[in-house]
RNA sequence: GGGCGAAUGGCGGAACUGGUAGACGCGCACGACUCAAAAUCGUGUUUCGCAAGAAGUGAGAGUUCGAUUCUCUCUUCGCCCA
């Protein structure tokens, strides 16, 4: 009897599938498809646990609807473009596509030894121009409808490297290289604009039935539809400004106004361009960074312009109007009113300036003299001081009574608003999708022709420049369009743009002509299962809705709006912590341990390890595991049956050493158990009920929660099935139907352990072309006899088996004449029988 | 601060619509094989109790004949947003 010899099988396999194009996939109107798509690599260089988990989920679910009849799509690709190509090509003075490509080539292997049922034939890469060049058509397709446009906005800017930095470089408000101060920086940039479809992209969510609820609810917050009231405020002091527009949702506030604060950038402030110490106010706004959670933080300050609001429901009341640097010029109209008793951020600045706290709101339980001590009261309660809207509800009445008012006196409009911003596209970097702009010498923006697609990148380019690298590029920045000499726009593409098509690209992917042919989208979209990080849940998720939508706007042919029918949101794979005595991370490959509690340095066996808690495997706590390394000591099958044994695939999973070894140790006493079955030679003439139903019944669960993507429980099927059949065949007949159940057995763990299984299979002469998910028969689903369970008083006392022909008078009488039951009964009155038929009899007594 | 989610043996977790809590795995214990160890195989393993039995799904209440599951309050942890 042979050992296992994992490595043997899974090349064998591997290079079959390979050499059969097992997993080619084509359109085929007679049958129903099925599109799986895991989001794709960026890559980095190596493939991590993270990828094996999500990986194996798309691959299981991909094997198993092909097995149950599915004509499945399952694609791969390459987020390639990005910036740590070209940290990495900066640091080791390289070229970004070589060391890109370098990193694809080992990745693939990588994917391939796992065994993934993938159809390379659709192999994309988005640093590729023949993918890029589609992009840059659709980016022209989205200019002609309107949806991209160009303005001024701003970026973080490192004063020492000269460069503009992305919001995951600026750690603390420092640029991560530099360490320098990041500063807000006006540069003019290209957007899309998503806020089109604001309302749409909400609306839809509903509809999306088989995605996460917390997804849903992440996005929904996202778009952050608010219901408000658009405010003119008269201003006095001033000659040429008469009024200021102003967006608020709480309304209802008014008489608790104290100053109007407005965005350094709002139109007012050309008034102060000459003013110097406004400019000098200006410079200090623009050290806040960019991000919302920056301003938030920042210590909040002014300028005091001199001029005055007036309430418009109390003209008498009159307050100072500032400019401050925590209003955005992107929100409402880049002017916020200011109610210091109830909003946090209003109260801070407003104490800071020595501005009235006027308390318009009481929390229910409070008197009418109620005052805001400390800090701003935000909850809800009753409006007090406020004229006629006194006693009305805060918020729910009193916001919609109040903009009735303001209707009414033609003082405010009713508005709903929405937090979602356009999307800025333009980053200042070489690596990415060329946007395929010139500009002519009036710096009018002009389309790149069509015929002049792609705009490809320059090959060879210096990247240790201040600023944008392509900006440097004098002779590729030159082209002439219709006989005018025009400059190349130097900013790429955001990145997210390249994923946010690419599920599309697949469907088609060696079109030259075309990004996707029509008929083939129709066919193929929208994708059924989507997985992926939750780490995408707005960003990358929101972007692809927002695409589709902008393809199919106007289009006569296509008129899809969700790209992901179906999404999963994979956990993390985690692993414990390891620290030296100098509390430096050390990688788990450094450190051993003889008992399982006490772990030394291998390089230093007196030293002793401090072990920290499970975090998520990342390079910087050097707690990650490599996959090939273990894939090549215990087999791609063990890697695949661990990864989903155990955690639930929404939750994190905790990678253990003993985790992996059991599983490896599992497939090597499935083997022998095959090995066993495989030798024998008997003929087996009676039919064995309880085999067929044993397995009828397991194959229908494991159908059930591979349904639901139980993957856990499902490898605890394939325990219970080794124990099942172990058994079995110690049995001096096997059952004329063995062999039939056995490869039914075979077929549905298949999806998880692919190569082990197609091995059985052959070996028991079983063709392994045009496998199909067993079916099940009723009759052996049903058990004739059922476990009762006798309660009294609610409380467990017995079970009893039972025949389901036997009727329930007879079962209830029948079990009161139990002698067991009969101690629980005896001399007390039955005041109520609960039968629940098949399941459960319930005696309550006095 | 707001939103969402989670909490079950020594550990990871199971329990579809309220109906036998702890499937399956790890670990541990005992046994077999062995000169011995490893590997392998077998048996057991929620707690207390010799037992009959009792308690038990983060804490406290509630609905119900019956709650891990539904409702409310609280605690802790995680994620997202600020």
């Amino acid at each position: 009897m042979d050992r296992y010899n994992f490595k043997l099988v899974e090349d064998r396999w591997q290079k079959y599938w390979s050499d059969h194009k097992s997993f080619k996939s084509e359109k085929n109107e007679n049958k129903e498809k099925f599109y799986c798509l895991e989001m794709f690599p960026y890559p980095s260089g190596k493939i991590h646990m993270g990828h094996v988990r999500n990986y194996t989920i798309g691959d299981v679910l991909s094997r198993y609807k092909t097995l149950k009849g599915f004509n499945v799509l399952h694609p791969m690709g390459w987020d390639s473009f990005g910036m740590p190509a070209e940290n990495a090509a900066k640091q080791n003075n390289l070229n970004p596509k070589d060391w890109t490509e370098e990193n694809i080539k080992v990745m693939k292997a990588q994917l391939k030894l796992l065994g993934l049922s993938i159809d390379w034939d659709r192999e994309i890469s988005t640093c590729s121009p023949d993918y890029y060049k589609h992009q840059q058509k659709i980016f022209l397709d989205l200019y002609d409808k309107g949806l991209v446009y160009r303005k001024e906005s701003y970026v973080n800017w490192d004063p020492v490297d000269k460069t503009v930095l992305a919001n995951e470089q600026v750690i603390d408000g420092k640029g991560w290289r530099s360490g320098a101060v990041v500063e807000r920086k006006k540069l003019n940039q290209w957007f899309f604009k998503i806020s089109h479809f604001s309302e749409d992209l909400l609306s839809e969510l509903n509809k999306l039935n088989s995605w996460p609820n917390k997804v849903k609810i992440m996005q929904k917050n996202w778009i952050g539809k608010s219901f408000g009231c658009e405010i003119d405020f008269k201003i006095e002091g001033s000659k040429n400004v008469e009024s200021i527009k102003c967006y608020t949702t709480r309304p209802d506030t008014l008489f608790g106004f104290s100053f109007l604060a407005l965005s350094v950038d709002h139109p007012l402030s050309k008034n102060y361009e000459k003013n110097e110490d406004f400019i000098s106010f200006k410079n200090e706004c623009s050290k806040t960074g960019t991000t919302e959670e920056s301003i938030a933080q920042a210590i909040k300050i002014g300028f005091k312009t001199g001029l005055h609001a007036v309430n418009p429901l109390d003209q008498t009341s009159k307050v100072p109007v500032y400019f401050a640097n925590f209003v955005l010029m992107d929100y409402g109209f880049g002017a916020v009113f200011g109610c210091p008793a109830h909003d946090q951020r209003d109260f801070d600045f407003a104490k800071k300036y020595d501005l009235k706290i006027k308390t318009v709101v009481k929390p229910v339980n409070k008197s009418d003299d109620y005052q805001v001590q400390k800090e701003a009261y935000t909850g809800t309660g009753i409006i007090i001081n406020s004229k006629f809207l006194n006693g009305l509800s805060a918020p729910e009445k009193s916001i919609d009574e109040t903009i009735k008012i303001l209707e009414n006196k033609n003082l405010g409009k009713r508005k709903t608003n929405y937090r979602l911003k356009d999307w800025g596209i333009s980053r200042q970097r070489y690596w990415g999708c060329p946007i395929p702009i010139a500009y002519d010498e009036n710096n009018n923006a002009l389309k790149i022709p069509e015929t002049d697609l792609p705009v490809k990148l320059p090959d060879s380019i210096e990247l240790n420049t201040s600023g944008n690298p392509l900006d440097s590029q004098k002779d590729w920045k030159k082209i002439k369009i219709e006989g005018k000499n025009c400059t190349r726009e130097t900013d790429t593409l955001d990145t997210f743009v390249d994923s946010s098509w690419y599920f599309l690209r697949f469907c088609s992917a060696k079109n030259i002509n075309k990004p996707f042919e029509v008929s083939e989208i129709d066919y193929w979209m929208p994708v059924d299962q989507y997985i992926g990080g939750v780490e995408h849940a707005i960003l990358h998720l929101l972007y692809s809705r927002f695409f589709m939508r902008a393809i199919s706007l106007d289009n006569e042919e296509i008129h899809l709006k969700e790209p992901f029918k179906g999404l999963f949101t994979q956990g993390m794979v985690c692993h414990r912590t390891f620290k030296d005595e100098n509390k430096n991370w050390i990688y788990p490959d450094d450190v051993f341990t003889e008992d399982g509690k006490n772990y030394y340095q291998i390089k230093n066996p007196s030293k002793k390890v401090i072990i920290g808690p499970s975090e998520s495997m990342s390079k910087s706590k050097k707690n990650t595991i490599d996959p090939e390394k273990i894939i090549k000591l215990y087999g791609a099958d063990a890697v695949r049956l661990f990864i989903l044994s155990d955690s639930p695939p929404e939750k994190d999973i905790q990678w253990s050493d003993t985790g992996i070894s059991a599983s490896h140790k599992f497939l090597q006493k499935l083997w022998v158990l095959n090995e066993k079955i495989i030798s024998n030679k008997k003929q087996f003439e009676k039919f064995d009920d309880n085999l067929e139903k044993f397995t009828n019944q397991i194959i229908e669960k494991v159908s059930d929660d591979l349904d639901r993507f139980g993957f856990n429980v499902v490898v605890a099927s394939i325990y219970k099935i080794y124990t099942f059949y172990n058994r079995h065949i110690n049995k001096e007949d096997w059952g004329s139907n063995f062999y039939k159940n056995y490869i039914n057995i075979l077929k549905i763990i298949n999806p998880i352990i692919p190569h082990f299984t197609n091995e059985c299979l052959e070996k028991l002469n079983y063709s392994i072309k045009n496998v199909q998910w067993p079916t099940t028969d009723k009759k052996y689903l049903e058990e004739e006899t059922f476990q009762i369970v006798t309660q009294v008083n609610g409380k467990k006392r017995k079970v009893f088996s039972m025949n389901k022909s036997i009727d329930k008078e007879k079962i209830i009488n029948d079990i009161k004449k139990d002698d067991q039951i009969k101690k629980y009964l005896k001399n007390k009155k039955i005041i109520k029988t609960i039968y629940i038929e098949n399941k459960l009899i319930n005696f309550i007594i006095q």
